[in-house]
DNA sequence: ACTGCCGTTCCACGATATGATCCCGCGCCG
DNA sequence: CGGCGCGGGATCATATCGTGGAACGGCAGT
């Protein structure tokens, strides 16, 4: 990051990769070398260049410059949630900080709801260490948040995980009815005794890829809690997931 | 493609950065040297020059080398079936070529099973254009494949669109099972009077991405002749999905 | 402390990227 | 039909910029 000698040309063909990839429809050659201010022949060196290692491909010689093969598979082969961890790290350090409670970061798996971060509570009674451990969809409030928003097939079984525990189909689709209008989710008890927790959506693109989660011991649950942590939450969530439409938020100087 | 001259410093960093992007874990800056035959010192400023344009990162400094947040936010906002009908192309062809009838590539979406692309039948009597157009979930063969790979929600509820279509939940788990178990799905009479069709699934890394499919008027369908499309078209899906996993196909010279 | 090992920086040399200019092919319009 | 405009690509003399051997620095293992 120091040396910034040596390095005209990649730098600039750098930079036209990075325009390509960035931009939402495809861009000719002579919009690339405008907004980067080169020349036009320049420029159809470079992309020629980059043409030939796959970096990106053009319709039909003179066309449109788009991502090129090698780039649209390893977005095919990369998973979606690949930067979730990193994207979220300030959003879950704030909830963290302000609400004292666990924090935690999911995804949809085929095997149950994955923990990918967690931000541990300030108090000593509190979740355990949830990373790399799976929850069931029907009873945990990050999974019936992909089950409301369709992120995740439902289950086959509900099995009843605790006396509050959703068990029947038809009261668990208006849980989920109600989870859509409320931009949020809630658990208490279903998962375990003593526990509650909250979780709202983190939106891709297209889809729920997502979703962050507070929980905590009923012990500390007072009436309004959720509500406020609702607010909070979705504020967090909300944030994100405009983040996560946005091409690449990389900060340079 | 016919010009490669003026651009050796550029061909360098690309075919570092097309390693980097293909290869499953991360790279240290000396294996990318040794690979390409670079010298190191090369190699380091050629890296550190990519990872300025964020097309690269390093985990901390002397770290391995990763797909930098560039690609990682273009993988998250690049649909997994962006290159599938190109990747198809040759399958759907030889299809086509072998049976005679009409050949179609799907994808899943929220509002249906979505064509993206097909190849006519070759009689005059066979399906019409569904590019472009959706289909149900539980009426057609794509849409079962779906269903019974998980790569698609259960509808909410079952449209009876014939007198042949699964309109009860029990009978269609039964029948997403089969489906599971023979590896292809097919539906006769089920979603138009007269029409049937065959469809096998596209995985991709961890799921099914895509089916392709065979459909036809009842009129030409004899005993057997399903059991012999499935043959064909499994093998024929197995190919695309196999091309699905790699890296990147991209032939050079 | 010593010793590899790996990544980075340095620097003089000359190979190589540069870009004004020309050229080509296409589509538009008179 | 032909002339024109435009976007993209090839050319080539020039000096800028990339190159890589060597030296440096930090880290981990012994």
């Amino acid at each position: 990051m120091v040396a910034r000698t040596g390095t005209k040309a990649i730098d600039r063909a750098a930079q036209l990769l990075v325009r390509v990839v960035e931009s939402r429809d495809p861009e000719t050659v002579g919009e690339l070398a405008e907004t980067t201010g080169l020349p036009r022949s320049t420029a159809s060196r470079l992309v020629a260049a980059l043409e030939r290692q796959g970096l990106v491909q053009r319709n039909s010689l003179r066309g449109d410059v788009r991502p090129g093969p090698v780039l649209v598979s390893f977005a095919r082969r990369t998973p979606p949630s690949a930067d979730l961890v990193e994207l979220c790290g300030e959003s879950l350090d704030r909830l963290a900080a302000a609400t004292g409670e666990t924090v935690n970061l999911a995804v949809p798996s085929p095997r149950g709801v994955e923990q990918l971060a967690q931000r541990d509570s300030r108090h000593f009674l509190g979740s355990t260490n949830w990373v790399g451990r799976t929850v069931p969809y029907h009873a945990s409030a990050v999974g019936k948040v992909f089950l409301a928003y369709r992120a995740a097939p439902m289950p086959d079984t509900l099995e009843p995980l605790t006396s509050r525990t959703f068990a029947d189909r038809e009261e668990l689709d208006r849980e989920l009815q109600e989870t859509l209008e409320r931009g949020y989710a809630t658990a208490v008890e279903e998962l375990e005794p003593g526990l509650w927790a909250i979780a709202a959506p983190l939106h891709g693109e297209s889809t729920v890829l997502g979703a962050v989660s507070i929980s905590g011991p009923t012990i500390r649950l007072q009436d309004g809690l959720l509500e406020e942590l609702g607010r909070l939450l979705v504020a967090e969530a909300e944030g994100v997931s405009a983040r996560l439409q946005e091409p690449s938020r990389r900060e340079e100087r």
